[in-house]
DNA sequence: TCCTAGCGCTTTTTT
DNA sequence: AGCGCTAGGA
């Protein structure tokens, strides 16, 4: 990056058996030019290093996990720059994300100074592919300004073209119309190749149709999804060699990250590129494979060799990461599936401590258990933004992070709702693009009557009708019909002011500087006013999401190239800085690496998930098997793996099983933790394990409830685990409905105590006749809506305003008392 | 046009 | 349980 620190001279061209031929005048003089790069290879291993120089022909390298996979790719590309074997214009470099790219894109500016920045085909595969459809989009039949539609979009187009060929919409959802779509383009078939049998799984044979129709409305829109930015591109290819050879010509070399998790169309499209040249690197790890569910086909890289007669495979298994014990468990359980390459990680680091397998009576007692184990971690003056806490599904987060709200650990959701999927700010984009675009119909629709403004379903499909009846956009439709008086005349005049306003926007839109005009227009259309208005608690996080969108536009030299950003780009983004533990999905933590990673709900059925079992038996099995190695080696010092006997699930509560992946796990590298309070919990069977008081399996819930109220005043000290929230007599009565009904299965303690749970306010209150020992306006800490002011007290009744869960009536015994 | 009660669905998620 | 969507009523 800083030209200041000047890099020695280039060492001597590699003295290897691919040595280059000499270099003619021209040749020397692009090496001159190229940055040069240090002791660039010097760092390296010796895997590495020939993972660098092995630069001709095409290239397998099998990167496990924390073996510096992304150093090889981006000091391959110095290298390549370095020597003078290509231009950085003449190397074509592959991510999955854009964020990966980013990160490829810095660290080679790093390597090589500021030619790395101009490395204009480093990027995804989907923003490389819209690149290349730009320059001859004629020939695919479409303009080169077309635009790229979102899954939104995409939905809403299905549904219309679904009720165009007059097919119950209910009965054939767009959703799921648009995963059969995805997946064709996934393994890159146009509507013509798709195999008959398999389209005639929606719609009672349709499917192929609406496929069609489709494709078809996209082009009259002139625009893509997806899957048509790589799928357009082989048709492109394939039917104009001339320009597939220009490519070819173009593209020196080629590298690929994270090869394992390419689809079809994704090889398809590497192939062709690669055919005439073959230099094709691709770094990837089978073992990481975690992504089969969204078309990833492993294969691609377990036959790899055989694609590519005469490949080099390079295995990296050095990791630099974890300690001893993680690894070997890691391997111990990666080691179980029979579809892969193969390769065994291996550390110089020390053996470090063992990975922990601990349990726990139900879900929220693992969140209890994890929540005390970082807040002792903390203690110790770990780092919380060393610490992860890793979920299969995003469902597990909740109760995990209630409990963090309990604690007031600060902790950061990663993965979360995207901040350009956020409502708010897809209807923001929308009303950019309809100003921008006036062509634009699905954004169009999308606002039409966002905020509220007497445009609904009837003036809608008049537009439509309209639009169609014409073969004109809908802007246009709209701007005859508020000539005409075939609407009703409120919805006419208010579609008049719309329209109004569309004309201003547009006709500012070449005097105003964009963000600003974006400004103008959410203004002015009603749009932050509805926020404002809203009363509802993320309405301001909304409002601040509109102004960071806003300001994020300062990045970008006009709307146009914005909206193509947009269009392409989906990460949030994260603010950094505050120390916080993290929460993601499994997938989500691919890539990223912890000091300390807490692994909960390690139950079978839900990790493995039974769904990835009953839908893809063997390779779905393997497939969570890697999920789970992905979590083992995300751990540098520690990794803590939990089962839960009970758990929750869609409402319900289960009695669940351990996972087989802890029994698969290497004995000697595993330490099992005493459970906190010392309950039998594997082994035990079901039965045992959750009748509270004998035979109360059966008893009714009144009784039980009963029973435990007069346990809890009976036992001060027992864990609570109610909230203490007052319900409705009726609601009491209708909870208890046994086990898996929503009745919360009974812990047996050894000392015969139970724990209360879901103790009924009403039968407490009762029970219990001390006054309050609480203040009007003191500060209290209830275990699970965190801390709150009392507002009023009754008894030993309060109603307190939590600062995050609202006005609550709760039992004063349900808090404490807090600063 | 707007509000609300009820229904059904529910893994993982990028572009 | 919780969410989003839809239908049906005000």
């Amino acid at each position: 990056m800083n030209p200041a620190q000047a890099l020695p001279a280039l060492p001597a061209a590699p003295d290897d058996d691919h040595a280059p031929p000499p270099l003619s005048i021209s040749e020397r003089a692009r090496v001159a030019a190229a940055p040069r790069a240090s002791d660039y290879l010097a760092g390296l291993n010796p895997e590495q290093r020939q993972a660098v120089e092995a630069t001709e022909g095409p290239v397998l390298v099998l990167a496990g996990a924390g073996t510096g996979k992304t150093r090889v790719l981006t000091t391959r590309i110095a290298h390549l720059i370095a020597t003078g074997k290509a231009w950085p214009s003449g190397i074509l470099a592959v991510t999955f994300t854009n964020k990966a790219a980013r990160e490829m894109k810095e660290r080679v500016s790093h390597l090589v100074g500021a030619a790395g920045e101009g490395m204009p085909w480093l990027g995804t595969f989907h923003a490389i592919g819209t690149k290349v459809l730009r320059r001859h989009a004629e020939l695919v039949g479409l303009r080169s300004d077309f635009t790229i539609l979102g899954m939104d979009d995409q939905i809403r187009l299905l549904k219309q073209v679904i009720a165009a060929e007059g097919i119950d919409e209910k009965r054939w959802p767009a959703r799921q119309l648009a995963s059969f779509i995805d997946g064709w383009k996934n393994r890159g078939l146009q509507p013509k190749e798709v195999p008959a049998g398999e389209a005639a799984a929606f719609a009672n044979g349709r499917g192929l149709a609406l496929y069609g129709a489709y494709q078809a409305r996209l082009k009259t829109l002139n625009a893509t999804d997806f899957g048509d930015l790589l799928l357009e591109c082989l048709r492109l290819w394939r039917d104009n060699p001339d320009v597939l050879e220009s490519y070819q010509q173009r593209f020196r070399y080629m590298l690929v990250d994270e090869y394992q998790d390419t689809n079809v169309a994704q090889y398809l499209w590497l192939r062709l590129l690669a055919q005439a040249r073959k230099n094709l690197c691709c770094v990837g790890d089978d073992d990481q494979s975690i992504y089969g569910w969204r078309g990833a086909e492993v294969d691609n890289i377990l036959r790899f060799e055989h694609d590519f007669p005469g490949a080099t495979v390079i295995r990296l298994e050095r990791n630099y990461r974890s300690t001893g014990h993680i690894l070997a468990a890691a391997s111990g359980i990666i080691a179980k599936n029979k579809d892969r390459l193969g390769k065994t990680l291996r550390t110089e680091d020390e053996a470090g401590e063992k990975v922990t397998v601990s349990g726990a009576w139900d879900s929220e007692e693992e969140a209890r258990q994890i929540g005390e184990e970082i807040e002792a971690l903390h203690a110790n003056k770990e780092r919380l933004s060393d610490v992860a806490v890793l979920v299969r599904i995003s469902a597990q987060m909740r109760e995990i992070e209630d409990r963090f709200v309990t604690l007031g650990l600060p902790y950061r959701v990663i993965g979360g709702p995207r901040f350009y999927e956020r409502a708010e700010i897809r209807d923001a984009l929308a009303y950019l693009r309809a100003t921008a675009q006036p062509a634009d119909d699905l954004a169009f629709e999308r606002i039409v009557n966002l905020p509220k403004r007497g445009l609904g379903e009837a003036a809608v499909q008049c537009i439509h009708a309209h639009a169609r009846r014409a073969r004109v956009s809908m802007m246009q439709a709209a701007r005859y019909l508020v000539e005409t008086d075939e609407m009703k005349p409120a919805p006419r005049r208010s579609l008049r002011d719309l329209m109004a306003s569309f004309d201003r926007w547009r006709a500012m839109m070449d005097r105003t500087a964009h963000n600003e005009l974006a400004a103008t227009i959410l203004e002015e259309s009603g749009y932050t006013d509805m926020w404002q208005k809203e009363k509802s608690a993320d309405a301001a996080g909304r409002l601040e999401n509109l102004k960071e969108l806003v300001r994020s536009m300062e990045e970008f030299p006009d709307l146009a190239s914005f909206l193509e950003h947009i269009a392409l780009v989906m990460d949030a983004n994260e603010t950094e800085g505050q120390d916080r533990v993290s929460l993601m999905t499994l997938h989500a933590a691919k890539g990223l690496e912890f000091d300390t990673v807490f692994l909960p709900g390690w139950e079978e059925g839900l990790f493995p998930s039974q769904r990835a079992l009953d839908e893809n038996g063997r390779a779905g099995l393997e497939e969570e098997r890697r999920l789970a190695h992905v979590g083992l080696t995300r751990a540098k010092r520690r990794a803590k793996i939990y089962f839960a006997s009970n758990r929750r699930i869609h409402g319900m509560w289960n009695s669940t099983i351990p996972s087989r992946f802890v029994d698969e796990l290497p004995e000697e590298h595993v330490e099992v933790t005493e459970a906190p309070a010392a309950y039998s919990v594997r082994g035990a069977s079901r039965f045992e394990t959750m009748t509270p008081f004998g035979s109360s399996y059966q008893t009714p819930g009144w009784q039980r409830a009963q029973a435990r109220a007069a346990e809890a005043s009976a036992d001060p000290d027992s864990d609570i685990r109610g909230s203490g929230e007052f319900s409705e007599p009726g609601a009491f009565f209708n909870q208890g409905r046994g086990f898996g009904s929503g009745a919360r299965p009974q812990r047996r303690s050894p000392g015969g105590r139970t724990g209360p749970q879901m103790i009924e306010g009403e039968i407490l209150a009762k029970s219990t006749g001390a006054p309050s020992a609480y203040a009007l306006g003191g500060r209290v800490l209830h275990l699970k809506f965190g801390p709150g002011t009392v507002a009023a007290i009754d008894g030993n009744k309060l109603t307190v305003d939590f600062d995050k869960a609202g006005r609550k009536m709760v039992l004063d015994s349900f808090v404490e008392a807090a600063s």
